[in-house]
DNA sequence: ACAGTTTGCTAAATTGATTTAGTAGTTTTA
DNA sequence: TAAAACTACTAAATCAATTTAGCAAACTGT
């Protein structure tokens, strides 16, 4: 006769095995296992013990350990994501999504910031791999091909996002970077703005290859003269406004502006108004990314806006694909969602 | 004598386990185990073998599963962190910082946003307590004691931020929020502003209780007539910005507005924005939390700001104290951090 | 020279699940 | 009525580590 057992106040719980219940009801571990897992009829459990045990676990709040779960089956229901800075309003805002969607599916999320560090980030997957999480959501920096495609290798599905690496085939969904600067700096050319800048930061990321690209062939077309600035990234944004300040200082030339990132464009936006400058009539502006500062500032940013939910759904979506076998742990979508222009007042309307 | 291996390129890594280079070696388990632990002194190991097996150990690349150790030893070197919401810059920014120092100590994250949402709260604590995380950092919504209690009966350490729970006694990181709303409503009556409103969330959140008191003291105390807007959360702003809107064109008696959290604060700028009206003449307005958007407004807003990395540091100083055992896990220390109010155009410089 | 200690190592149990390969007993088929 | 098939379950292996208990051999002291 099994022991009698309360259902303890959760404060009191203790810890029940598999083993433990086996015990309690007289029954082997496995038929108690094959019931948890809703494989009694397969197994051909007859319905009077499926009764029994789905009562029994209930009435004593049994819970598996999932460690043991995992270690048995190779799954951790983990998804890894490594964004450039989880405090960056556009990754926040996309690990948010990609939380809830992940979590709808029964995914823990585990996250870090890589700070575009390539080093950090090897060490990353790494420290992942060893904990065995089931997928990889990934902004890479530069410099870790060779670790990706060791993951897919090794069967571990891989989504990209924000920016791609050239010589790896895998899902990635990424905007079009190119034509969005270019449609921003056609819009500055096209209201009267004859010395446009673009400022971004210096690394050789492809999303950022590919927004100054757009800035140099806009400008190209227009038959004007290009002119970029490239800031070291710092996590002090003194250290990132000031190079902005000195840049524009030395250019009083510049009529318009194309800041390629919205941090880059938070600080030049503390620049400009530390030089004193109005905006538009001393200096329009358009930044990469929108958010809050954008909208709320007098005047308002025209910004290139990134549909944040659409990219987060289609990055979930491929990598549950993945896991569920629904596509191969190989397969190379390329996913190109388009970003909208928010024309606002700081890029002169058609003066 | 040992198989012959190479140190593969990581693609094709084979999984090894501690039994494989024990084999290899012609050793058992718990030699290699006892010197990959850093226990061999203490278990007399020799030297010699130490070093054989670091040496074989480090040529093939080996990794030991985390999983088998965590259910072995019962730790995951996992540590939850429970925010109202991970996209709020506020939270992103303690994330970020809490990330970095739980790194450091070899600890990983793993998060979730709770949208002060007291089941889904539970859940997740059921959830992460099934992963069997090492502890706990949570900005707690109402109704969770016993959960929270729970833990630490099961010696759990828990270390709560940005709210306490009454009932619970444990390790909590907070502001002096009445202090802080006192002292903001203050500056507005010393400028000569007669009509202060308070707009907030609906809830009653220990610290959001606290900043409504401050403010209502304050008032008092100037002898000016109180006047509390709350408006209910949701994760579409319009729906935050319109009652604002509303309420705003309701009273245009007021001259002076406190807004109760960075979300608010951002919402009231942009109903702000639409009224017209022009700040501080209008309107001053001074906010809680400190971000990008009240210092780059124009005119730049006053802002309550906490101390981001001050709260992150005594958060995992005191998680990490429970965690090593510095600290019993009941300890009951409240540790209040000073905000600072910086003053800017927003609050009318003595008019 | 013999007990006692130290050295250097290991067999086996343990953690808590899943899963393979069966085993009795009953029912169906030929 | 014996072989085949099915029903309802289970013993034991497995995942990959840690840890307890203990065993020979070498060394020390008297």
């Amino acid at each position: 006769m099994p022991e009698t057992f309360y259902n303890q106040p959760s404060s009191v719980k203790k810890k029940l095995s598999i083993a433990d219940i086996a015990e309690a009801l007289g029954i082997s571990k496995t038929s108690v296992s094959f019931i948890l897992n809703g494989q009694a009829e397969e197994k051909r459990i007859s319905k009077k013990l499926v009764d029994k045990v789905t009562s029994y676990v209930e009435q004593v709040g049994y819970k598996p350990n999932l460690l043991a779960k995992s270690l048995r089956t190779g799954k951790s229901n983990t998804i890894a994501l490594m964004v450039e800075d989880i405090s960056n309003p556009f990754f926040a805002s996309i690990a948010r999504l990609i939380e809830d969607r992940a979590y709808q599916h029964g995914y823990r999320i585990t996250y870090c910031s890589t700070d575009n560090d390539t080093a950090k980030t090897k060490d990353m997957i790494d420290i992942f791999r060893d904990r065995h999480v089931d997928g990889y959501i990934i902004a890479p920096p530069e410099g870790v091909e060779e670790d990706i495609s060791s993951l897919q290798k090794n069967d571990l599905p891989v989504v990209l996002f924000d920016r791609y690496l050239q010589s790896i085939e895998t899902d990635v969904v990424v905007i079009d970077n190119k034509f969005s600067t270019y449609n921003a700096t056609g819009l500055l050319a096209k209201n009267g703005y004859k010395q446009i800048a673009f400022v971004t930061f210096a690394n050789e990321q492809i999303q950022m290859r590919d927004r100054k690209q757009g800035y140099l062939e806009a400008v190209a077309e227009k038959g004007l003269k290009p002119l970029v600035a490239e800031v070291n990234f710092s996590r002090n944004d003194d250290e990132i406004t000031a190079p902005i300040f000195d840049f524009l200082s030395a250019h009083t030339e510049l009529d318009a502006v194309v800041f390629g990132t919205n941090h880059v464009g938070a600080c030049g936006l503390k620049a400009i108004q530390k030089l004193g400058l109005n905006i538009p009539d001393d200096l329009a502006v358009i930044s990469f990314d929108d958010y809050d500062v954008f909208q709320l500032h007098s005047p308002p940013i025209t910004a290139i806006a990134q549909p944040i939910e659409q990219i987060a759904n289609q990055v979930i979506t491929l990598l549950l694909n993945k896991l569920n076998g629904v596509t191969d742990i190989g397969s190379k979508q390329e996913i190109v969602v388009p970003t909208r222009l928010n024309v606002r007042g700081s890029s002169g309307a058609g003066r």
